[in-house]
DNA sequence: GATGAATGAGTCTTCATTCAT
DNA sequence: GATGAATGAAGACTCATTCAT
């Protein structure tokens, strides 16, 4: 039953660190069809996994059914198995892919030296602009309970660390002046239930580009937290996003 | 096997009551056993709803199952049948309680004599509240695609009212100057995006009141939107939600 | 369990007989009122074989439902088990009002003076007018599977009895020389199909009465086994069928 | 729980022959797999059909169960689901099976040069033999209420198809002199319910053989209809019948 | 690596029937 | 005698998943 070892989510990058193999390929060694064939096999997993998440928002994920997702790659149904032991195996990996974007963008604003409105900004701009992509929404629009344990787990843990970067942004703010008091808890769940709903309504090809959700949000959620010196300053946030 | 001899319905408190005046009907009025016998019925549909929507909540539409939601109230899934004509229908069902609320208390916003800000954040203060009822929650948990075609569209009319409803007040708040300029449209978006999260997230028992939410958002959302004179004004909300 | 005496179908008239007991009701016995409820049962039992037989050839007998029979008779279902057991049982009463006809008239053609041809004649006159009524065609469009096993029994005996006086009317007009040789069963085979068919294909306010088409059957169905020399002498049915 | 390891398909010895060209197939045409596989799966959706067919006939639509139709051929009930949607469909291409093969000896017969009579004769001698088979039979057993309006509907026409083609033949007999002056349509429908009756009466293996019956009611059903001149000559029905 | 075929588990739904009132 | 409520038995259908080829 189980002789196929677990490959486990380790909070960061399975595929995106494929992608970056790459590297060993601009040498001629003799595995070269070996490498080949990998990457081969990555994009199909990629195209499924895009197929997948349009189908799953589209649809939701109960009334998606791989014969579908299948369909649409013009395959069958138990070549997806080739590359996913599961259906919730595939929708996890969506999810993982969101995520991925938003664990750089933040690994990106950590590490830029703005005070605590500038990250909080940055992270609202970020993040609104991630909500607008299919990967994105599914970080909101997937339920986790559909998940193995052990991947609802990982899920929940992500949607936690995500919280707690806003609240210590927050915080930041309050601490270094930048952000005028207030329950931090509060305030973060307002403004991430502002953007986590744009994973709800935005729709492609509508007349709102990302864009400008991004840039308006950043304002709008935060005009209200902003201290009186400070309340004009608007920052770019770091184009980390990755659209692929 | 048939452990379950004695079918009570276990959230029905009122039912019991019921049952006790079966009998001193005879003294009163002629249909007060038909009368009682309505009720009575109305009062089982409730308890399922109440049972379905918490049973919805917990796990799901798809993952919960309507012999679960029989078995909590101890009776068994065909019976369920004789309230509701299918699975969808009790779901539908749960919504509409959730909307009659909103329903009611935009109404009595809409005939207040507030300002545009001033209904805002009656309206955001209400609503709130709501979201952190069950059948609130259903407002924004549950998916209309898992409605007939006919419910459905209903549902998709009431959210578009309701969004409706926000930019009206919002336009509204414009003009009279209550309200900075702004575009209502994303505005709306904003606020209704963290008051729907709400729904998602809130949890009963946990250490925030459904009121301590209410009256933080009705202010932490609104305070970047109000124009400079009247930013200290706080409103109390009507408090016209409850219905039974 | 089975705690009701066996109510069992006697080869002739149950209901039949009820309705000839109206003959104590001709005297003024105390017992009057209980006469007469036994009479409104009856007519109550008539009034839901009627509906029946009208819902059961409508839809057939498994997509009927005693809902419908119940709803159109406004009354509600448990209370067709006041005056039947089962759905099964129903059925069986109706094709037994059925046989009941066809049992009149095969006693009154046996007791006619007639030659083989014209008994068959009579039998095919009054066999096709039956047809055309509800209860007649409950006898060919009703399956004796959906019955319990000894009512199934007793309605393949009647079917084979009906079988058998056809052939005998055969043997005996080629015994009296008023029907050409041939092979009485084929012979009874193919009339009775032509009669039965009626069953299947008659309906209530088209272009032809039943009393064309019995005529013509009773010709039609005749002239090939005629002998010469009697070709033309046709019959008049006896006119017992109607009940009502 | 898994006493069937070995799946068979017990009707199907051409279906065997398949198997074993499985592996010759390499030396000769490249298709050939494919065209077996093809094969091989119209030969078990017609095993499907011949055993529903009979289980349907044995024990009427209503009480066959898919699972019984997919025991007796050692498949499992969901294995019915890659060759027919739903437990209609089924019921409907027995019908259409049945169907193919009165349009068949139709079409032979419209083009043979024969007088009305003739046609006639050669008609009911084809359909009593369809009717003494399987899907024969499924053409006067089956109820098109079963099936799903577009299928009923298709059903219908055919049926008044058939009921035409009687007519035309007794109409054509009439102007060509070979047929009496009658009334075409109640002769139509006296000669269509003798055969048809025979599906309903009809057993293999009984003392009757199929072409026995076809003979004589060749015979005995137009024999009355003969105009006095050409009455003895008798027609031979095309052999177009079987199909495989 | 891919496919057709098959499976098993599970759910909704229907309906005849019974029971308490 | 009649009713509302409840039940249990059963069947169709779906779909993720597996297996042999």
């Amino acid at each position: 039953m189980s002789n196929i070892s677990h490959r486990r989510w380790s909070q960061s990058a399975t595929l995106h660190g494929c992608m970056m193999d790459g590297r060993p390929a601009n040498d001629q060694s003799p595995w070269m069809p070996f490498e080949s064939r990998r990457r081969a096999r990555d994009e199909k997993r990629e195209a499924v996994l895009r197929t997948a998440v349009q189908l799953f928002l589209e649809q939701g994920y109960h009334r998606a059914t791989l014969n579908e997702v299948a369909e649409r790659l013009n395959i069958t149904k138990p070549a997806l198995y080739n590359y996913f032991r599961s259906k919730d195996e595939i929708l996890f990996e969506c999810w993982a892919l969101g995520q991925e974007q938003v664990d750089e963008f933040i690994a990106v604003i950590n590490r830029s030296g703005q005070n605590g409105l500038g990250k909080l900004r940055a992270l609202v701009r970020a993040y609104a602009g991630t909500m607008a992509t299919d990967f994105g929404a599914s970080l909101v629009r997937f339920d986790p309970r559909d998940l193995k344990p052990h991947n609802a787990q990982t899920v929940r843990d992500a949607k936690r660390s995500i919280d707690r970067t806003f609240r210590r942004y927050i915080a930041e703010g309050i601490a270094d002046k930048s952000i005028k008091p207030c329950d931090p808890k509060l305030a973060a769940f307002a403004i991430a239930g502002s953007l986590n709903w744009i994973g709800h309504w935005y729709q492609r090809g509508g007349p709102l580009t990302p864009d400008a959700i991004a840039d308006e949000f950043a304002v709008r959620l935060t005009e209200g937290l902003a201290a009186p010196s400070i309340k004009k300053s608007v920052v770019k946030a770091p184009t980390a996003t990755k659209k692929k």
